[in-house]
RNA sequence: CAGGGCGUAGUUCAGUUGGUAGAACGCAUGCUUCGGGAGUAUGAGGUCGGGAGUUCAAGUCUCCCCGCCCUGACCA
């Protein structure tokens, strides 16, 4: 490929909406262009990193087993309703109408439709297990699409589905799946980490998020460096022992406390400490109000919560919504006295054995002291309902836990038979029960890849694109184009880079030395071959997109030497080390 | 969705109390250049997001709409 025959338009400066490095880097270096809210166009540079990612992703997978295919990305409301998720998926699920008034969603994800097409065609035992997946656009109406390509609303994704006789078949191919991801991240250069993560309204039990470390991820992650434990903030536990001294319990009192409403609020005008107040939070969700008890300096996890309710569509309740259905505004809720039909009241275990404590009163600008659990109110339960903080302690061993950044690039599930179940899909096992389906699914964001890549390997200059993912290998960098003797060796060289495998691209446009240099940075290639002046004494130049030394290659006597580095080079390039 | 901000050349932005639409970069052409975003001259490029209103006169003031960006369980 000629740079000059290329379309690459690069820029100099930030794009105005610019929001995380990788984006800017994408944009300025040509590879993709923003069309609406979390919508982009992929330019050619960047399509060839997508077509990079993308051969990486189908050859880890065709050696798991996988079976490609294609769904279609408009899928019928029906099979949605089917399954409940109509509903649960909401209003991220970008919906259509055609003209007799069907409706359809454009796919967020495909689970309900690749059970209904195996349900009636993988019907027995002896088929399994299958392994299906394909590599197809999503969409996701985000609330609030950005940072580029890392939360779009439409986006490429590869999505694997497994089905399988039982649990233990599920369980292998989960691990044979959790191994190919491992593999891709090995492939693409990167530093990751595989962590427990909650599922969230995808569903399942055992669920394993693989995240890549940027300071700048939008993921936030506890790991434990004594025993290695590692989780997403959202599903991170932590060993529960809260040792509360006994005190004689007091009176209950009531005190006025004049449009007090926050924790830290109360907590300076009473003179409590945040510890000795209790936090009531009222949650809404599909089968009623939740109020949630935790202990003041803490916060609550909803991810936690949802999981305990066995509802996705929990959140936290409208202040006009308790207003209207408590009489009592947001800020003078609590336990006490509080009485309504399908009320359930779920504590966190930082509340247990906490004594004399503070509460909202449940009337406008009062409060209660010296609250106690069982003597004034009683709770439906304890539970871990706790957002993990930096230095709790760590669930498994005696270390506490730290927190740390990441970006998630995929995750796998066990779905176990959610689907099947209420989708109906069943196969005949081996004495004619009809038996639903043990289902698994693994998702993997391509797009997304391309800018988590960046968002890991980039410095001051631009991208440092790992080998596998580059759009060329190799740029070769014509000074002068229109002096005949660089042109001739150029060429040669590109000609024989050509034949040693390397995929290179020849900068022949008739810019300066500087610009053609600022772009082959911006854009990250790996290797990078100089051709100027220096030819007259026999020299080119050889540089490395991850050092700043560049170094001369004697090509007086034949290209043997300079191709023989170059491929050298490609097999050792490893971007995260720089010199 | 709520709150805030911004929409002016391809890009990044300026535009004063309302009075002929600006710069830099980019682009085109010529010359000089050519090793880290060259110099010089000339030139093209705008429905000032859209609509309505106030006014002799609107990029500028008012209202409505659209788009983009930021923040948002804010701790009850």
């Amino acid at each position: 490929m000629r740079f000059s025959q290329f379309y690459a338009p690069t820029l100099k400066e930030a794009p105005s909406d610019s929001d995380l490095i990788s984006y800017e880097y994408l944009v300025r270096g040509g590879f993709i262009r923003k069309v609406a809210a979390g919508i982009f166009t992929y330019l050619p540079m960047g399509n060839r990193v997508i077509q990079k990612i993308t051969k990486i992703v189908r050859e880890e997978m065709d050696n798991a087993g996988c079976l490609e295919m294609l769904m279609p990305i408009a899928q019928p409301a029906s099979i949605w309703k089917q399954s409940g998720r109509w509903e649960d998926y909401g209003p991220e699920m970008m919906k259509i109408e055609d003209r007799h008034h069907r409706h359809f969603t454009l796919g967020p994800t495909h689970e309900e439709m690749v059970t209904v097409t195996v349900k009636n065609e993988l019907v027995s035992y002896k088929d399994l297990p299958k392994n299906l997946y394909q590599i197809n656009t999503k969409y996701r109406d985000e609330i609030r699409p950005r940072f580029g390509l890392l939360r779009a609303r439409e986006f490429i994704m590869k999505d694997a589905y497994s089905f399988h006789a039982d649990e233990q078949g599920l369980d292998e191919t989960y691990n044979i799946m959790y191994k190919a991801y491992e593999r891709i991240l090995e492939r693409m250069g990167l530093d990751y980490m595989a962590v427990e993560a909650d599922s969230g309204a995808i569903g399942g039990s055992n669920t394993h998020e693989f995240v890549i470390l940027a300071a700048n991820g939008e993921s936030p992650l506890f790991h434990c460096p004594d025993c290695g434990y590692k989780a997403t903030d959202e599903r991170a536990e932590y060993r529960i022992a809260y040792n509360y001294a006994d005190e004689e319990l007091k009176e209950i009192e009531q005190v006025a406390t004049p449009d007090q409403k926050t924790i830290e609020d109360i907590s300076e005008f009473l003179k409590v400490e945040k510890q000795k107040i209790v936090k009531s939070l009222i949650f809404k969700g599909r089968d009623g109000f939740i109020l949630a008890l935790i202990r003041g300096d803490l916060e609550i996890n909803i991810a936690k919560l949802r999981a305990f309710a066995a509802d996705q569509t929990l959140e936290l309740a409208q202040p006009a919504d308790v207003m209207a259905e408590f009489g009592t505004p947001i800020g003078f809720i609590g336990p006490v006295g509080l009485k309504k039909e399908g009320l359930r009241i779920v504590a966190d275990h930082s509340v247990k054995g906490l004594k004399n404590f503070v509460t909202g009163a449940m009337k406008t600008d009062t409060h209660y002291l010296n609250t106690n659990l069982e003597r004034d109110f009683t709770v439906d339960g304890f539970e871990d309902i706790k957002m993990v903080a930096a230095g709790d302690p760590c669930p498994n061993c005696s270390g506490k836990l730290e927190e740390t950044r990441g970006i998630e690039m995929g995750q796998v599930f066990k779905l176990g038979k959610k689907y099947s179940e209420s989708l109906d899909a069943k196969f005949a096992a081996e004495n004619g029960d009809k038996l639903p389906f043990y289902m698994g699914c693994y998702g993997w964001g391509v797009s997304r890849s391309v800018s988590g890549i960046v968002e890991q390997l980039h410095d001051d200059n631009g991208i440092l694109w790992p080998m596998s993912c580059a759009p060329f290998e190799a740029i070769i960098t014509v000074i002068k184009p229109t002096d005949e003797d660089q042109m001739k060796h150029a060429e040669a060289i590109y000609r024989l880079m050509n034949e040693a495998g390397i995929e290179v691209i020849l900068d022949d446009r008739n810019s300066s030395a500087g610009s053609k240099f600022k772009d082959a940075d911006l854009i990250g290639i790996p290797l990078r071959v100089t051709v100027g002046k220096g030819i007259k004494k026999g020299l080119v130049e050889m540089k490395l997109r991850n050092e700043s030394e560049r170094h001369d290659v004697d090509i007086s006597e034949g290209y043997t030497t300079l191709i023989e580095q170059l491929k050298k080079a490609k097999e050792e390039y490893d971007p995260r080390k720089r010199k």
